[in-house]
DNA sequence: GTCTATACAAGGATAGAC
DNA sequence: GTCTATCCTTGTATAGAC
């Protein structure tokens, strides 16, 4: 018997390899080395697949959230939880980038509506840059408190786009560390000299 | 006699409507009133049209970055610039983020190599950056320059895709206003006195 | 040179036997 | 739970009319 995991982890990895629209069902069930038939009686679609997978990928992210919270408000601690979703990205690029092509469809589902999705982590990144403000960590008002949400989400959101679009699958570490880097440089021109040091120690733990 | 500009408009229209992967030949040809052979016999394959419209953009796009070159290197007109650029990225939001999808595809055509072109791209800001920082518009060191280029990379490359995952066709002076304010702001962290009041001048003249 | 009609291949999806 | 056979849609290629 044929496990769902099994089907899911031979998907992503195709994914990330090929893309999602260059990965047939009927070649995915031959590598698995079962009939396309049996593909479809564990995940009716494709976009299930994809589903599954963004499922997974979610539950990762909102478990690195949660920790986040648990810790002292530090620029060092943020850039760590940057490190984790970013690690949890390129993991998952395939379905990740896939994911813009599917979007018409996902609309539909509120479950990873776009709009609902972006307007979640938005809030909860002003949150973050509130509290290390009010934690000496920043010196930003709520237009910079702003902009930093605008910069971290589209950022956030499309750095394993470019990074992919050279390259289906850069080398892990080093494309993370330089897009880590930007993001700790952008964070430290609001840094109070603090903060700045909270960075610097961040960022000598990655190098 | 169909000329292939009216097939390259109204499949301009569609693919930003509905998107590159959602419009089929078929129905385009259908949409133009003739056959899908007579649509075959214009453009053979449907990433020939993409690739006619890529064309129409990007030398729009070149002939905007030469008349810049004309201009003094100040940050309004730069501002001026990434805003003729926004415009026809959304004009071209279809066959622009399309692009994506396709991009295995494209690798081969060394036209729209990707690597190639944001090589190029990166070269030409670093040389805008380096002009507005002699011209006494930024106060930046080549560190600097590098993380703007970076920056100015990557969120002009993806704000469409990030505007059009909410909405296919959103409010297009009002998106773009939105994504330029962010680009002068970003830009406002690194300006000189005289630099800041330039950036001023353009903001006003867009509000 | 311009167009229609048609055939073919590939991929997603589904019905039904075992 | 697994398979085979089949359907439908979509991109692509081509024969042949005008």
């Amino acid at each position: 018997m044929i496990k769902k995991e099994e089907i899911l982890r031979k998907a992503l990895e195709q994914f990330n390899e090929r893309g999602y629209s260059e990965v047939g069902v009927r070649e995915l069930a031959r590598l698995l080395k079962i009939s396309p038939g049996n593909l479809s009686y564990h995940f009716s679609k494709k976009e299930d697949i994809l589903m599954a997978l963004l499922e997974q990928f979610s539950a990762q992210n909102s478990s690195f959230y949660d920790h986040y919270l648990t810790l002292a408000p530090t620029n060092a601690h943020f850039l760590a939880l940057m490190e984790k979703i970013f690690n949890s990205q390129y993991d998952y690029r395939g379905v990740y980038i896939g994911n813009q092509f599917v979007q018409a469809e996902l609309q539909n589902q509120d479950r990873f509506n776009y709009q609902s999705i972006a307007a979640k982590r938005a809030a909860t990144f002003q949150n973050i840059f509130r509290e290390l403000e009010a934690a000496g960590q920043l010196r930003v008002d709520e237009k910079n408190i702003d902009f930093l949400v605008a910069y971290i989400t589209l950022f956030g959101r499309f750095w394993i786009s470019e990074a992919t679009l050279f390259n289906r699958s850069p080398d892990k570490h080093k494309t993370i560390r330089h897009y880590l880097s930007l993001v700790a440089k952008q964070l430290s021109l609001f840094a109070t000299e603090e903060g700045k040091k909270s960075i610097d120690e961040f960022s000598s733990s990655i190098t």
